[in-house]
DNA sequence: GATGAATGAGCCTTCATTCAT
DNA sequence: GATGAATGAAGGCTCATTCAT
């Protein structure tokens, strides 16, 4: 189920007994996330990791020192992952704020990135306060560059379109509706679709700006 | 730690060694909520639970048969308790829909539900939500209760307001922001106070029905 | 299921809310062997004797003031009914030696003696190495009875029949048949009937004096 | 308590750092049967098993999953070497069904077996038999199995001898005789010896096959 | 007498971490 | 690099015992 490590060179079926030190860290982190989504925060155990990633339970703690540690980096890789989407999705937009919110949005419910692992691993850190200054030192900075990303936008919008809003709410709305869709696919008990909550960030768009965007049906 | 002699008079502020059954549980539930916040989920233990509340740890299992129980009485205790302040303050609004949103908007915000521990445990509770069954079991009905009412008000405003929205959709971007807001609170470095998540979640309303709201500054 | 206490004069149905302090401790004891006899030596508990009896958790330690006295004193009650149901069988069996064993061996296997529950409770005494000082300050003295009253019958049937031999160990053997039997009838997973356990028993007398017994069918 | 430092020259009548899968087992296996013998079964702890063993308490866990595991193989291991015993003291007695019967008579009492450790373990178990199924899981084949034996040595006595007696309750006579025998030096206050248990057989056996058999001194 | 709340010692078990091989 | 035995701290839970009512 994992993807291969980006940069693995070797047989692709099975992992070699020795890879690359990055390979192997990719390998275990993405173990990590399926764990952290299948059992959550409490009681995903490094014994499980490394059972999901087929190696052995000293192997993990080799390359993590500790298991803070491997929580902390998989989700610095969540976090990058997830800039690395966007920002990539706002580099094919133009210059254009309707096509870059668009594109934003698109982004975050895309195939890549809104998977149940990674939704149910994002959950996971969000509930654990324990994770919290973790979580700022690993995603405050992306998450301050995002919402900045989306007020700057707001703003063009506002100031091209005319709208009258405080842009710095109607990010966060944005912002909110869209994260919010996400808890909601991993807590209800038969939540929509994935379409369907892109559906609902794209009416959010066109409520808020009208004259750029239009619900769809 | 021996309680005091039979014959000492109680000192009024602390918990007497005999309370009915019903303080006590309320106490040891508060207790767990204070603990969820603090610590987390993973973190909460028995041992904590019973500290924060002064009392043995045998005595919380006296009274909850184990850990799980606990900390399901303790869901459905939140859960009843953000039932009721919805539903009361729905009452007390009449039979305007737009009064009615409005009050259901203030209720969630309100400082007997919107408090900093409150609002942690939960986020506590959500980010286990997917690997445990406990969530639904506390609060998919209630849930769906609420959202239904969201709903209803949101249809009726349509009707009234001539509004051409989704009712479903709207009510989901409302109650989207509104827990948002929520989750912001609890895991942004700097979060914005109270105030300015009431006044984001009317800023939502004041977009999705122009006519009858109006964004707050 | 357990008897009522020797010397209630009260409802015969349900024990009234005051008793004697004698027939609170009857019934508590006889709570007791029920407990042993179902879940066994480890696993019985106070908690577990006081529902079996149908009385609250405190009044058994109110009673025995310590578990390890009731079980003492429960050890001491089987042991002294047991001593007086032999001491009893031999007084109706007059002065014949042959006569008198018949009735000790009928004696054991009688149904106010040899009942499941009862079987059950020595087992769990025999068993537990803890109770060993315990047994034998309840039942030394009365098993050194038992066994010097099987060897003079023993001796005396020896002397009338002509047989040669060794009376300690024709008396041991006897003994060890019937203890053994008692074993059977709880150990074994399909275990024979008292009436074969008791059968057994004569054959080994009908085995050691043949002029005497005769074997059963 | 910290392990020795990694150049020092190991002392041989130490239990090295890291043994073999089996050797440890074995090794913790009999620590139980210790601890058994010395506590019973009710207070048979695996911080007791542990410290028997010189090792730390997660190990013991570690080799086995839980308690009811390592007493469940504990009482295997019994069964497994109580069967061999017997089965190997009667491939060197021919067969010849009188010198069978000796052979399996003194197997039962030989010093590989009838130690006290293992005759208390024994006892432990049987007064725990009632209430678990342990007991018949580990022990019911292998005691059907001795049974069996025993009943068909003594048919073919009676039909080479010209005994009348049931050969089934003549073996069963002759097991009770043994196993109570066994019991009598567990629960005694001042057991007779070994040889005197083994003469007590014998004695049984003459009894019951006086033409094969001649009771010791 | 009788009840049941309350305590705390001690149990089994989990699990992060260390370390010899 | 990699494995898995070994350790020990800490958690949930049971239960004998105490004690206020």
């Amino acid at each position: 189920m994992p993807p291969p490590p980006p940069d693995a060179s070797d047989t692709p079926n099975r992992p070699p007994r020795t890879m690359s030190r990055e390979a192997r860290r990719s390998q275990i982190v993405e173990a990590t996330i399926q764990t952290l989504a299948a059992r959550g925060f409490a009681r995903t155990t490094l014994t499980e990791v490394a059972r999901t990633a087929g190696l052995s339970h000293g192997l993990v703690l080799f390359h993590f020192d500790s298991k803070e540690g491997l929580l902390s980096d998989t989700l610095s890789h969540l976090a990058e992952e997830y800039s690395q989407n966007w920002k990539a999705a706002l580099d094919t937009a133009g210059d254009d704020p309707a096509q870059q919110l668009s594109a934003l949005i698109e982004a975050d419910f895309s195939p890549a990135i809104c998977t149940p692992a990674r939704l149910a691993a994002w959950c996971a850190f969000w509930g654990e306060a324990q994770s919290r200054p973790l979580y700022q030192e690993s995603c405050g900075e992306k998450d301050a560059a995002y919402n900045a990303t989306l007020e700057t936008i707001c703003a063009r919008l506002n100031d091209r379109g005319g709208y009258g809003g405080n842009p710095v709410r109607m990010a966060r709305i944005l912002r909110l509706t869209i994260e919010g869709a996400w808890l909601d696919l991993m807590t209800m008990e038969a939540p929509y679709s994935v379409e369907e909550a892109l559906a609902t960030a794209r009416t959010c768009a066109a409520i808020l700006f009208p004259r750029d965007f239009t619900a769809p049906a």
